[in-house]
DNA sequence: CTTGACCTTCCTAGAACTGGAATGTCTATC
DNA sequence: GATAGACATTCCAGTTCTAGGAAGGTCAAG
């Protein structure tokens, strides 16, 4: 099937297509006569595969992990394991930085009265910042 | 003081003072005679502000807002109290997305074995994804 | 005068695409 | 057979926020 029905059925643009063609992600994919890039419905799987992979904030370098793994039947399943547990520390890390962000801000932002005044507690503390607490 | 100083006093980088100088966040320093950057303390300030600004989350165009609302001396408070709480929302956001792929992920991990065999519930559900429930 | 630390500019890369230009191909219709 | 429109191809540039490095100018110390 051409590219765009490919895109259509696993949800990943064309472009996008392309592109995980291009930095090896996938391997080039059949030509037709025409120059086509031909796609089979194995390919659709795997290009589904990626897409959730993705969707579960997996980077294009650990989802390569994850295909040569899904890739490998005869892998260990703690090495899968260890990869998403390696990814949900990085995704603990990444909210307690938003949450640390999100706290200071609201706190911030309960101080300014936020009316037409020009007084704002937010630019003060940006200026020169309050000691925490 | 020279660039380095700057950086040292500001905690910004000497090459990410340039490159805000480049894209028109910070005004184009004072020049000595052979070329060399030349900062003031009031642009030590501006840098700390910019600093603590990101590390707050704001993007860099935010941050040229924010900068922009603290130089104007006019500005009403509600201004700045709505920029901030719209920079909230997002991070709510961010952290909600992270925690959805969080919640998914060890799911799946609380059902892989991660032993020596190749059973795999992750990739299993990577390949082709079980309700939710 | 040389060494080393600083400064300058400009180019490149990284992450993960997205958009667009210029061009070729297929399909359907008149 | 000409033409229109939807598709496909490649290649180049832009996005965000820097970091790294090359090639070269400047400065202070010994």
């Amino acid at each position: 099937m051409n590219i765009g029905t490919a895109s259509e059925r696993s949800g990943v643009p064309a472009k996008t297509i392309r592109y995980y063609e291009s930095i090896g992600l996938i391997r080039p994919a059949d030509r037709r006569d025409n120059n086509y890039r031909d796609y089979s419905n194995a390919d659709i799987q795997t290009l589904r595969f990626i897409s959730r992979a993705r969707g579960l904030g997996f980077s294009v370098k650990e989802v390569g992990a994850l295909l040569a793994l899904w890739h490998d039947k005869k892998r260990a399943s703690h090495q899968v394991k260890e990869l998403a547990l390696r990814h949900v520390e990085e995704i603990d890390r990444k909210i307690a930085e938003l949450a640390g962000m999100r706290r200071t801000l609201l706190g911030l932002t309960e101080r300014c009265h936020g009316d037409d005044r020009p007084d704002c507690p937010i630019l003060d503390d940006l200026a020169s910042p309050a000691g925490r607490g």
